[in-house]
DNA sequence: TATTTTTGCAAGTGATTACTTACATTTGTT
DNA sequence: AACAAATGTAAGTAATCACTTGCAAAAATA
């Protein structure tokens, strides 16, 4: 990986993260990169390759964010660590997350699978405190920590320490 | 409101709710709405103008939703009525809410002040039954509600009737 | 050192973008 | 009927879009 190829996807995910992908041109991230614009696509043949570039960077930042959740074999610790996931995130890597939530809607790109490990590992772990809808309960949770980071990443008035603080004592842990 | 007009308005929602803001050319619009393209810049002004009145004529439907909660005075029914709030849309609006949701992070406008009214309602519901933390009990049920309305309109594997049935149990109601 | 491959840029390309202009037709008003 | 205002279109506009081409410099390979 060149320096400038690196600075392509420094700048595109900036550009992508804050307008979203059609709102930014391929003029606009070479200009903050400090290249040409025909040097984009010399790496990544197009725009699109350019933002498939992009995530499969991010795909290994999803992953080291997932291992330590479902790796976890105390059932309250898989709960108390979905439910602190969001205050995980590190604030170097918000333009990636914002990307990503904002693709979902943009480009229609399904997160249902990538949270699928999670779903797994959340419904285990209600079943072994025997919860009566474990799967229920997991996608509940689910839906709370999609939520929060969804705030957060928007810049909602929600306070997340305090949200998670509130959940930890409604689950008992 | 001229029947041009009003077939601009259906139109630009179809496209804006499919494929987003920035990705729908006045072009597009135009041709599906089977008028010329000038006449979308004569009756708004310019694209974005054409969104505002789609954003506008929508407000009404925001309220038709919320005036039932809001007004409800029996705590219990105020919870209820919220958490069975996304199957109360009705199909043919979905276009409408998907755009909603789509713009939120398309455009990144805030949905907060919008959901101020019934984050008020839930929390004096929350109050009145004695609930330890009423506010972040509301916020919680918001964010819950909003996970759902997000989930079933980007299509996701999630059962509505199912989640709500769980919410209601839950809530003891 | 000679040759190939990769990296890079400047200056293009046609297509598409939001938007305008000039002019015709319909509708409402007196 | 006469006039004005609103509604509509066809054919433009300059700017911007994603992307290509031709050529030079640097890096890797022999």
């Amino acid at each position: 990986m060149t320096e400038k190829k690196e600075k392509i996807i420094q700048a595109a995910l900036q550009l992508f993260a804050k307008e979203g992908y059609h709102a930014t041109s391929t003029n606009k991230v070479a200009k903050l990169a400090g290249v040409s614009e025909g040097l984009i696509f010399r790496h990544f043949g197009n725009k699109e390759g350019l933002l498939q570039a992009i995530l499969a960077e991010g795909e290994k930042k999803l992953k080291t964010l997932f291992v330590d959740i479902v790796m976890e074999s105390e059932p309250k610790q898989v709960i108390r660590k979905a439910i602190e996931m969001t205050s995980k995130i590190d604030v170097s890597d918000y333009d990636f997350w914002k990307l990503q939530f904002k693709l979902k809607w943009e480009l229609e790109i399904n997160s249902d699978k990538k949270m699928e490990p999670i779903k797994m590992a959340l419904t285990n772990a209600f079943k072994k405190l025997n919860y009566e809808s474990p799967e229920m309960e997991a996608q509940l949770l689910i839906l709370f920590v999609d939520g929060m980071g969804s705030a957060v990443l928007k810049g909602s008035s929600l306070n997340p320490t305090e949200m998670i603080q509130f959940l930890l004592r409604k689950y008992e842990l």
